[in-house]
RNA sequence: GCCGCCGUGGCUAAGGGGUAUAGCGAUGCCUUGGUAAGGCAUAGGUCGUGGGUUCGAUUCCCAUCGGCGGCUCCA
């Protein structure tokens, strides 16, 4: 497709989407513009799944309006205008921009570079300050809807005003947009919170809004993710500990956390003594550090705690598990000599990366530097900073630098996971502290017989359990393998001619230490079917007059629809065990 | 927290100034049926909560709580 350039030529363009998508944000603005006059623009860039606009219009924009809107793109569609592109001197720019009223674009100008050429696109009687590039002609973009509504600060600033911004996507055919609406509807279909609910794994009540209830089922996830984990550990030499939710203020002052993150605690009261739900377990792991004089021989020592952290996020951020107030971190803390930091760090990120794969994921690595709110001299910063970027180089991982996102103890490396709609999450983070020991004084003996300051890290793989089970469930669209399955084999009764069958069937896998679940109900074989089928049960075992008869096999249908066939018992035991052990 | 939208029996929804409707589910009875929904019947709702307007509110208005989509923030 060939596109208009900032500098007045047409070139073909490798990269159509963008430009189609950007189009169809100018041809918004100009839709809104005829039908609202004085409504102001701020930005509309394309973006990944398509384009948005921010508007400052009085009273906002209803839902009715995006159909009217959307009418009124199509006429300018069909209009076909032509667009061209022309620059301005800095000073005309401005001018111009003020008589319209565009008074953020105004302030767009006025940050540009002094030297910066300031370009324009126009279609018809809209005229919008622009980058480009654009598509020729307005009929260039073929498919586009929009999507939804919603409110956006100024600059992404809670301090500036809130705009209202319209989504909506575009592509290159009718054909892709409506793939694209239809892969929307199918990711819908695999929300946690839905299938949560659906599989009665979770459930959030609105007497805890954020606090997460887990029911048997989602216990069962938790419950099996942590035994691997365990497993990991244990092989990974890491000991466990656990330390309490609640301590005293005067623990939260020293480790710095009342002064940098005291927004994010709940406190209460206990014999007239402030008291705080940990946000976070280092400080409790400090403690247990200090418990005993610690050697060089010792380190690293590798301390693993499951704890729950209750932190007080902003209402309108939480979201289903991905987002909540409280949560179990798979967190350890690692103190180290010096020698040891990358070596340590190295592990780790091998250790997710083990984690990670077991179950498919993709992800990412970001490196967060450090935030302005944050504690510790500027060495140390810098030097923590680089020893993880030299771990990351080392391992020739690719990463993005999130500038100014550390903890404010230390810069981390953030491992993130995508959801069913492809927005990212972080689960797991390797952050390196430098001041947490020093704020402890925390010490061993050197060979040489002095006392010297270890380095710790503090990690989590899955990040937060919660998160994580989300992430799970998304990923596997609610079919979890049979080693994570709630209920990994349903057993079905045909008619009641063979009910005592299937219930000694049932009473033989579950001495075998399989998860199962009985249906001698009276309902039909094809109803008893779909009920597990909806459940996403792996197995379902069809016991009728044959089985009965035999009394030694069973008849075995998984979820994909699959007929097995008839299978000795012991031998179908067997292949769920081993399934169960080889967490496939 | 901010902007917009939403809140009807266990779930999914329809409705709308005159105390409400369906499907699924649940329960009971009939049916004993071989790979994704057998039939009949019954029960279940102070329409999120609190105010206001009105002869009358679930419906309109205000507030509040909760949810959804974003923004800001973050595991």
């Amino acid at each position: 497709m060939k596109a208009l350039y900032a500098d007045g030529t047409v070139k073909e363009t490798e990269d159509e989407l963008p430009v189609i998508r950007h189009t169809a944000s100018h041809i918004m603005a100009q839709a809104v513009q005829r039908l609202y006059p004085g409504t102001k623009l701020a930005i509309g860039p394309a973006i990944d799944d398509g384009f948005y606009y921010d508007f400052d219009k009085e009273g906002g924009f209803s839902p009715e309006d995006l159909d009217a809107i959307e009418a009124e793109m199509k006429k300018i569609i069909k209009e076909n205008l032509k667009l061209e592109t022309y620059t301005l001197p800095r000073a005309e720019a401005i001018d111009y921009l003020r008589s319209r009223g565009e008074d953020y674009k105004v302030q767009l100008v006025e940050d540009l570079p002094e030297d910066a050429p300031i370009s324009f696109y126009k279609q018809g009687e809209f005229v919008d300050l622009c980058a480009g590039p654009h598509a020729l002609y307005t009929k260039a973009v073929k498919a586009f809807k929009l999507l939804s509504l919603a409110g956006a600060y100024w600059r992404g600033d809670e301090k500036n005003k809130m705009l209202s911004r319209i989504y909506g996507t575009a592509f290159e055919s009718k054909e892709k947009l409506e793939a694209y609406l239809n892969m929307l509807e199918e990711a819908k279909k695999r929300d946690h919170r839905k299938l949560g609910k659906e599989l009665g794994l979770f459930a959030i009540m609105e007497e805890g809004p954020g606090f997460p209830f887990f029911l048997p089922n989602g216990m069962v996830l938790k419950n099996t993710l942590i035994d691997y984990w365990r497993g990991l550990h244990t092989r990974e030499n890491y000991y466990e500990i656990s330390t309490p939710i609640i301590l005293n203020q005067a623990l939260w002052l020293r480790s710095g956390h009342w002064d940098h993150y005291k927004d994010n605690m709940y406190t209460t009261m206990i014999d007239d003594e402030v008291y705080c739900v940990k946000p976070m377990n280092c400080p409790g792991g400090m403690l247990v550090y200090k418990t005993e004089p610690r050697s060089y021989r010792d380190l690293p020592i590798r301390m693993g705690e499951l704890g729950l952290v209750h932190r007080h996020e902003k209402s309108g951020t939480l979201h289903g598990l991905f987002r909540v107030r409280c949560f179990t971190q798979d967190d350890a803390h690692i103190f180290m000599r010096p020698d040891q930091v990358e070596q340590e760090i190295e592990g780790v990120v091998r250790l997710i990366d083990e984690v990670y794969s077991k179950f498919g994921f993709k992800y990412h690595v970001e490196l967060s530097t450090r935030p302005e709110d944050s504690m510790g001299s500027d060495e140390d910063w810098e030097n923590a900073t680089n020893a993880l970027i030299n771990a990351l180089t080392t391992m020739g991982l690719d990463y993005v630098v999130n500038e100014g996102d550390g903890a404010f103890y230390g810069p981390k490396i953030d491992f993130h996971l995508e959801d069913c709609l492809g927005r990212t999450w972080q689960c797991g983070t390797i952050q390196l502290d430098f001041q947490m020991p020093q704020r402890f004084e925390l010490e061993y003996t050197g060979s040489d017989g002095e006392k010297h300051r270890p380095i710790m890290l503090h990690r989590v793989i899955f990040g937060s359990i919660e998160r994580f089970i989300g992430i799970l469930t998304e990923h596997y669209a609610g079919r979890f393998p049979v080693w994570l399955a709630p209920v990994q084999v349903r057993v079905l009764s045909v008619s009641e001619k063979s009910f005592d069958y299937a219930s000694k069937v049932a009473a033989e896998l579950k001495a075998a230490g399989i998860r199962m679940e009985l249906d001698n109900s009276d309902n039909k074989i094809g109803y008893k079917i779909r009920e597990a089928q909806l459940q996403k049960i792996p197995y379902m075992l069809v016991l009728g007059e044959k089985e009965t008869a035999d009394g030694t096999v069973v008849t075995v249908r998984t979820r994909e629809g699959q007929d097995l066939g008839a299978l000795k018992l012991e031998d179908f035991i067997a292949m769920v065990r081993q399934e169960t052990a080889d967490r496939v």
